[in-house]
DNA sequence: ATGGGATGCGGCCTTTTGTCTGTGGAACGG
DNA sequence: CCGTTCCACAGACAAAAGGCCGCATCCCAT
């Protein structure tokens, strides 16, 4: 699991909780829906902007959908966690 | 002041308060020594990883990084506080 | 004065994000 | 059966991130 897969699972969880489809999701972000579709399925990672506009448009702070993701700069890699259950 | 320089601002502050050069700071994310330059200016937007390494690098959360922008899809814009008075 | 650490800044190059268009498929209700 | 909604996915494109090199500048210690 990379922390892309996670981000992703995370977006989409918080998506489908919100209730909003990724259409509607990238009419809020100003995001074109092909590219909500994308980071949701962890083809692709999301630059700073794009990370406030999806955590703004779902009511969550960025932490929320970085969740069990991080970085260990001794180690020099990425750690995964995974902090609900998918 | 946009959320990129709210972000800029946010790094170097946190940078200086742990005590090490950008240098130390890109060796330590695996970043080019530009690069974090050009993040510290503005310069440029992090993607996701980079601002997670960042946040590991620097014993901090991405929302530590974050503190102060977010976006308001109601109004379909950016909003930048300055909580910490710079 | 001189040398070194730290940073700003230019330019060039590759990779990736994000936009847009279109197609197809699954699920659902009338 | 037919229309609608939602989503996956492909291809082509423009824009931006990130890597790397080199040079100039500033500050500080000796």
């Amino acid at each position: 699991m990379t922390p892309q897969e996670r981000f992703a699972h995370n977006l989409r969880r918080r998506r489908v909780a919100v209730g909003i489809s990724q259409e509607e999701l990238g009419e809020r972000t100003e995001l074109h829906r092909t590219e909500i579709s994308l980071l949701e399925r962890a083809g692709r990672e999301p630059r700073f902007a794009t990370l406030l506009k999806l955590a703004g448009a779902l009511g969550a702070t960025p932490n929320e959908l970085c969740a069990g993701t991080g970085w260990d700069h001794e180690q020099r890699r990425f750690t995964v966690e995974d902090p609900t259950g998918d």
